[in-house]
RNA sequence: GCCGAAGUGGCGGAAUUGGCAGACGCGUCGGUCUCAAAAACCGAUGUCCUAACAGACGUGCCGGUUCGACCCCGGCCUUCGGCACCA
């Protein structure tokens, strides 16, 4: 055996070998159990960084650690490939996205396998293959079939730098998600998908996630922003034309002094239409349109609004109150409309006061005097009180008339109990060359006509040419001129591709069945290999990738396609890696190549130092330093081996752990004290940072023990086989190469995860702590079956102890079985 | 503003159910080996006080519950993340 840890002989050696005999392809054997470990698929940028590593070092060691445990483990692996960084690379290297695309997915691949990670090679996906991408366009053509595919005319997110408009969910602080540029208005027909209809179960079936961090499912909540409140309906004076207005706050209905439409509202140019006021609200809604998404929703910007001229009758009070129009009404939250309620709502209040606007005091504050009901209110009140000024409705409280005014709405015809979402529906369709284009033909005859299936997929034509701001489809002759599929005319197809996150909202499925030809999915795969037992990824996914494979799923459960109505059973969000305090990035020019570390420290290392830094889903802060340090480690395991691995005898000695003197017993209690420990680390805590100390607590045991006299070479082989074996999924290279140098023929992947032997954690002694008045005095060994009486009296005969006694009496005596005694004295 | 997470040595982090605060690793210091160095091995390492033994203090701050609090409760401070004119 080698005296020293050449990694970069025993990686690629076992690399290679792990590669040839497949040992990491899921085989499907039904008697097993099975467990699906997934992590985040990489967008194919060309390099693997840090977050990559940390991802995929995370879900291999559970994965091996599954597999060791006698689960049937599937963990593959692919590429989000589709996407604008290939088109950019496009125009700037003159390579067409494909090509690039593909020698990314290369040597990324390479990366991958140099780092060991144990994929399933053979189920390797890519989303910009036709074979997976006449799929996503089938998953289009089913919800069209259903009337979940739809297209509409809208004020869409438009990212100039892109040229493509974007998801709300792509919008962040009225940015652009991908490339940061302020996100404009515009007015286009666009493919949208029906998300909206499933908000309640979006909503409702989060409870379901136990094993969701708090933090994700609360984002989604406040994305999908459910409300409960009330319709009621004004109606414009003179031209009964109605204004249906949502509001959470009926209750304060009697204060209205204003109601606000959206600048963008159709009434509003059908109201001031020969006008005076026509003019002047015209040039107000240029304005408003012209400004970007930023501009317009944020709450620092300045309320501005005018009134245009017409009233409208208060469905409860019959009041006659000016409409106005403001820029801080949304066309597409709600009806577009707001009752404007300054006595009772801060940002009215503001709005109001600026404008001179009445402010109505309809809720008292239980601390003001009734007799002061009608003094000008200072500032709005939002809690709850007594109704005043609300007619027939006064002196009840507040919750009380919410409920009959909502019922008399409901009575009036008026008005109805509604809930409303902030949630949007989808908008899949991209400018873009590099996505799956959208399965649709239009002809002047038959109009909107899906593409057949048999016709699938609708594959992206080689001869483009790419240029700034346009998408190449467009320009595509061969490419947009066809037939129609109904009538055999002539026809063309529709050029936007579809969004990215689409292709990657149901990869997981593919993967259970990912070389089907003749459907995306077998059911019987699905159904088996579903849901997925653990997922990991990045907490930047949060909303959109999680939402939209949460919704994939229960559509294709309702298309009948699989069973399940999650897709993610369990799921952790890993923290960032950092250095300096601050992320790694390109831009900050703080990066650390993976390739560097696995060059001068071998990819066991990396992978060790990437998991041992921090628990997984908290931040890792990088340090050269912690790396030498597993470095370090990883050698002292080498020679730990070898120096034993010289003593053992050629023929190893049966397990005979009978009449062993002190020192062997503590070393097996050692190693079965740390089997148990690391096994309850990964399996329940993930807590992969406190399971590699306790091994390498282990080590340090071992070598300690190799220094004693009479060393049982029985005991120390099982410490050594339990340390490989409990290091194995953190170190698939070096523990493999030692479990081969002591003796054994078959891979240690393939061994069974170790078993603790109770017996071995039996002790005949404990420590024993001693309080007085809940302070730590003296510690004690005691027998484990010390009778209460004579723990007592042990108690009591420490001169540690007894001083601290001394001219005091005892009041209590609190004990803690093999733990702690504590005295309490006055 | 609202919601959530976090705050522990010089540093990364432990303490699993309210019971030894600081495991393990890094760094630093000392020792062994060596002509010397590196590597390796052994040991020390929260702060204050002390020659030493001992002792006092100590988990962001203030208070509470408890025999006993990093852990539970109340009130604050700071940092990070998310949401934010949503009617």
């Amino acid at each position: 055996m080698q005296e020293r840890y050449l990694f970069n002989e025993i990686e690629p050696k076992w690399q290679k070998r792990w590669l040839e005999q497949k040992v990491d392809k899921t085989e499907e054997n039904p008697n097993k159990q099975k467990f699906y470990a997934l992590a985040m698929f990489p967008y194919p940028s060309g390099n693997l960084h840090m977050g990559h590593v940390r991802n995929y070092s995370i879900v291999d060691v559970i994965a091996r650690f599954k597999r060791m445990q006698g689960f049937n483990v599937l963990h593959p692996i692919g590429w989000d490939a589709f996407g604008l960084p290939a088109e950019n690379a496009a125009i700037k290297n003159q390579t067409p996205p494909a090509e690039w695309t593909w020698e990314n997915i290369a040597n990324m691949k390479r990366q991958l396998q140099e780092m060991g990670i144990s994929y399933d090679w053979d189920r390797e996906i890519a989303t910009c293959h036709p074979d997976y991408y006449k799929w996503t366009q089938w998953i289009f053509l089913e919800l069209f079939k259903h009337g979940l595919a739809y297209k509409k005319k809208a004020a869409v997110n438009w990212c100039p730098s892109c040229a493509t408009v974007l998801a709300n969910e792509q919008v962040v602080e009225g940015h652009c998600e991908r490339c940061d540029a302020a996100v404009t208005k515009k007015d286009l027909e666009q493919w949208f998908f029906k998300i909206t209809a499933y908000s309640e179960q979006l909503l409702n079936d989060l409870e379901k996630l136990d094993g969701w961090p708090e933090k994700v499912k609360t984002m989604q909540r406040n994305w999908i922003g459910r409300s409960e409140g009330t319709l009621a309906t004004f109606k414009v004076e003179g031209t009964d034309d109605p204004i249906p207005v949502f509001t959470t706050r009926v209750d304060t209905i009697y204060g209205v002094s204003y109601v606000v439409l959206a600048p963008e509202h159709p009434l509003v140019a059908k109201l001031v239409q020969g006008t005076e006021y026509e003019q002047d609200v015209f040039s107000f809604v240029k304005k408003m349109q012209g400004l970007n998404e930023l501009a317009r929703t944020s709450a620092e910007v300045e309320k501005e609004g005018m009134f245009i001229g017409h009233y409208c009758i208060n469905p409860l009070s019959g009041a006659k109150v000016p409409i106005w129009i403001a820029n801080y009404v949304l066309l597409d939250y709600g009806t577009g409309a707001v009752m404007g309620v300054p006595g009772h709502d801060e940002r009215d209040f503001a709005f109001a006061s600026k404008y001179n606007l009445p402010i109505i005091r309809v809720i008292l504050d239980p601390a003001i005097p009734l007799e002061d009901k009608d003094l000008p209110m200072t500032e709005a009140y939002v809690d709850d009180g007594i109704m005043v000024n609300s007619a027939e409705f006064d002196g009840l409280d507040n919750r009380d008339a919410w409920e009959k005014m909502a019922t008399k709405l409901e009575q009036l015809k008026l008005g109805e109990r509604q809930v409303n979402y902030r949630l949007r529906d989808w908008l899949i369709s991209r400018q873009r060359y590099w996505g799956a284009p959208i399965p649709i033909i239009y002809c002047e005859k038959c109009g909107i006509v899906p593409v057949p299936e048999e016709q699938l997929p609708v594959k992206l034509p080689g001869d483009i040419v790419f240029k700034t701001g346009e998408n190449p489809l467009v320009s595509s002759e061969s490419f947009v001129n066809t037939t129609c599929p109904q009538c055999g005319g002539s026809a063309k197809r529709e050029t936007d591709t579809m969004d990215t996150f689409m292709c990657s909202s149901w990869y997981f499925l593919r993967y259970c069945d990912p070389h089907n030809s003749s459907e995306a999915f077998a059911r019987d795969k699905v159904d088996y290999w579903m849901n997925v037992d653990q997922y990991v990824g990045g907490v930047e996914h949060a909303i959109l990738h999680l939402l939209y494979s949460r919704f994939f799923t229960k559509v294709f459960r309702d298309f009948g396609y699989l069973q399940v109505d999650e897709p993610f059973q369990n799921l952790l969000t890993q923290g960032m890696v950092c250095m300096d305090g601050s992320k790694m990035s390109k831009s900050k020019g703080n990066v650390v190549s993976p390739e560097e570390i696995i060059q001068k420290y071998g990819a066991d290392t990396a992978r060790l130092f990437i998991v041992f830094a921090a628990p997984p889903d908290r931040d890792l802060e990088w340090s050269d330093q912690g790396v030498e340090g597993c470095y370090r480690f990883l050698n002292r395991v080498w020679r730990l081996v070898a120096q034993y691995q010289s003593t053992f005898s050629q023929n190893i000695p049966a397990e005979e752990f009978q009449d062993l003197d002190a020192e062997a017993k503590k070393m097996r209690w050692h190693t079965h004290s740390t089997i148990q420990k690391v096994t309850n680390d990964i399996a329940t805590r993930f807590n992969f940072n406190t399971a590699i100390s306790s091994i390498m607590e282990l080590v340090n045991a071992l070598y300690l023990y190799k220094e004693k006299d009479n060393v049982k070479q029985a005991v120390a082989r099982e410490g050594i086989e339990a340390v490989l074996k409990l290091l194995a999924p953190f170190a698939p290279h070096i523990t493999e190469e030692l479990w081969s140098e002591i003796g054994h023929k078959e891979s240690i992947h393939k061994q069974a995860w170790p078993e603790v032997d109770e017996s071995a954690l039996i002790q005949e002694e404990v420590t024993i702590i001693l309080q007085v008045n809940g302070k730590l005095r003296d510690r004690i060994q005691v027998p484990v079956d010390v009778s209460a009486e004579e723990l007592e009296k042990l108690v009591l005969s420490s001169e540690k102890v007894k001083n601290y006694l001394e001219g005091k009496t005892v009041v209590k005596v609190v004990k803690v079985p093999k733990k702690l005694v504590n005295i309490v004295v006055k």
